[in-house]
RNA sequence: GGGCGCGUAGCUCAACGGCAGAGCAGUGGCCUUUUAAGCCAUUGGUUGAGAGUUCGAAUCUCUCCGCGCUCACCA
């Protein structure tokens, strides 16, 4: 049983004092004839057809929750809100009674579901609102809502006071911070938007949306530490997925030639204001496309939704404008180390050579890291930081690519890219490895270079082998994580904000 | 996991070794066009939890819990 604060104690007893009088405070059912944004503009339509002076007749029912009241004795004012906006209510001694309006004052709570039905007018300021001549509870609110109140200056700006903006509690009890937070919800429905853009971007183009196992027997597609959990009637370890990549690539094997997923990835590594343990990403597989066709769909894919989300090709993230308009930014990875770092990758082959180049620089370097993890490192290190219009990095080292083609004639790189903005990376693509016997290589080097518990190691998968012995058409792949866009087009710096439920420590209670 | 910071009323915050406070919300009263309504009165606290130092701790120290920033980790 929960402990109540003195402000529940004072509801619940209204809610009994509601049932001793015979008023049902959760009524089973509601009507409404318009929305709160709705019963404005029907308002205002036939203001404009009424005679000059004549205040025009307009009946509706509200439905809505109370987020502020104003009590003046004979009379008073609350403000509802529903899902599309708030509108005024007028109680008046007139129309109702004495008796009316005080019930309202006493019984009815800031954060309360009320339908109320009148006529609509404007108040003597002008504000459309509901003269009330009929009203009912809904819904009892039994805890207050953390208060949240805007007030609106002569010039139009809204200064909020008493908002909620603890993060963790925001976080922890997204339903309050969404009822409160008008912006919590638009950023939500933004994201919905950008999922729904993605889609459609690429639904135009023949991409067919299919749904692969989040549950398998084996881990693979990224080098991440996977969740393990157990199926007890089969007494088999399984994992949640930390890709989609080699189940979709195995679709290319069965002939259909454009696939993508949209789905949740879970990885069970640390968790910062870019990750959480569980993920959204988008892949896309596409036969008999190379990585520079890929990228070329990538730059139109996201100016799209961009455009079709926030109605340009530009949005402001962090107090910097960046620009999706194709096309982005295209740069060797080795030339943009150099330039950054002054180390020229090309000239040290091996790991020995480039830590030492490293070390000379004045960085640390991790005496056990692989050629591919030191360029990781110096990546992250002095390149990432300075990529914040859409960039394209491409041409990967082989060893930290163990899914990706190699160049022609360049066997130490592999055609892949990567895409940042704003210094992080938004997404991954490569032309893929298609070659059964050099795939089965590449799990076996994998396997060398991590410990043997590694879990980062990518774990050898037969059936994928076997799935590309069969033939696999060239193609391009792409992943792409859709939290994070969804992050420069909300202008959220941290990935909890586009997350409704983001992970959290298990807390008190 | 390391470093730094934060945790005080339902919400936002003050008090920084000397009686734990304000605004909002709540409760009672006045008020027939308000909109952070106003005015008068008033309730509300194990200062995240525990231990220690001190005549005295919200304040100083230690441990723990949670959050934030940052580093590490991270395709």
């Amino acid at each position: 049983m929960p402990e109540y604060t003195s402000l529940e104690k004072i509801r619940l007893a209204k809610i009994e004092t509601l049932r001793q009088e015979g008023y049902e405070p959760y009524p089973t059912r509601a009507e409404r004839t318009h929305t709160s944004l709705e019963a404005v503009s029907a308002f205002e339509q036939a203001e404009k057809q009424s005679p000059a002076g004549q205040p025009p007749e307009v009946k509706a029912t509200l439905v809505g929750r109370i987020r502020a009241t104003r009590p003046m004795g004979k009379l008073t004012f609350a403000h509802i809100e529903d899902g599309t906006g708030r509108i005024q209510l007028f109680f008046r001694l007139n129309e109702i009674g004495q008796e009316r309006v005080d019930f309202f004052n006493q019984r009815f709570d800031l954060g309360d579901f009320i339908q109320a039905s009148g006529t609509l007018m404007r108040t003597r300021t002008g504000e459309v609102s509901l003269l009330v001549h009929d009203y009912k509870m809904l819904a009892k609110a039994v805890s207050p809502l953390p208060a949240a109140k805007d007030e609106t200056l002569e010039d139009g700006t809204v200064v909020r006071h008493a908002a909620l903006e603890d993060p963790e509690l925001r976080a922890r009890q997204r339903y309050a911070d969404l009822a409160v937070n008008p912006d919590v919800r638009d950023t939500f429905r933004r994201r919905a938007a950008t999922v729904r853009a993605l889609r459609e971007f690429l639904d135009e183009r023949g991409f067919l949306e299919v749904e692969t196992p989040i549950l398998q027997p084996l881990y693979g597609g990224a080098a991440a530490k996977p969740f393990v959990t157990h199926h007890n009637e089969l007494d088999q370890d399984m994992y949640l997925r930390i890709s989609f990549e080699l189940y979709l690539k195995r679709l290319l094997v069965g002939n259909l030639e454009r696939v993508y997923e949209i789905g949740r990835d879970f990885r069970n590594e640390g968790v910062s204001f870019k990750h959480n343990p569980e993920f959204t990403q988008l892949e896309f597989y596409w036969a008999y496309a190379d990585y520079l066709q890929v990228m070329e769909l990538t730059e139109q894919m996201v100016a799209a939704v961009c455009r079709q989300v926030t109605g340009s090709p530009q949005v402001t993230y962090q107090g910097q404008l960046l620009d999706f308009t194709p096309p982005w930014q295209r740069m060797a990875m080795c030339d943009g180390i150099l330039e950054t770092s002054g180390i020229d990758i090309d000239a040290h082959p091996n790991a020995d050579s480039l830590r030492e180049a490293i070390v000379r620089a004045g960085k640390q370097a991790d005496p056990a890291a692989t050629r591919g993890k030191l360029i990781d490192f110096l990546l992250s290190e002095f390149l990432e930081p300075t990529l914040v219009q859409p960039t394209f990095l491409y041409d990967y080292p082989r060893d930290i690519s163990p899914l990706a083609k190699s160049k022609p004639g360049d066997p130490l790189t592999v055609e892949r890219f990567e895409g940042y903005v704003s210094g992080f990376e938004l997404c991954n693509a490569f032309t893929e490895l298609n070659d059964p016997l050099d795939q089965e290589q590449r799990f076996l080097e994998m396997g060398r270079d991590y410990d043997a518990d590694d879990e980062q190691q990518h774990p050898m998968d037969k059936d994928y082998l076997r799935a590309m012995r069969y033939g696999m058409p060239p193609c391009g792949g792409f992943g792409l994580g859709v939290d994070r866009l969804v992050m420069l087009l909300t202008d959220k710096h941290s990935i909890r904000e586009v997350l409704l439920f983001p992970h959290m420590r298990t807390g008190e209670d």
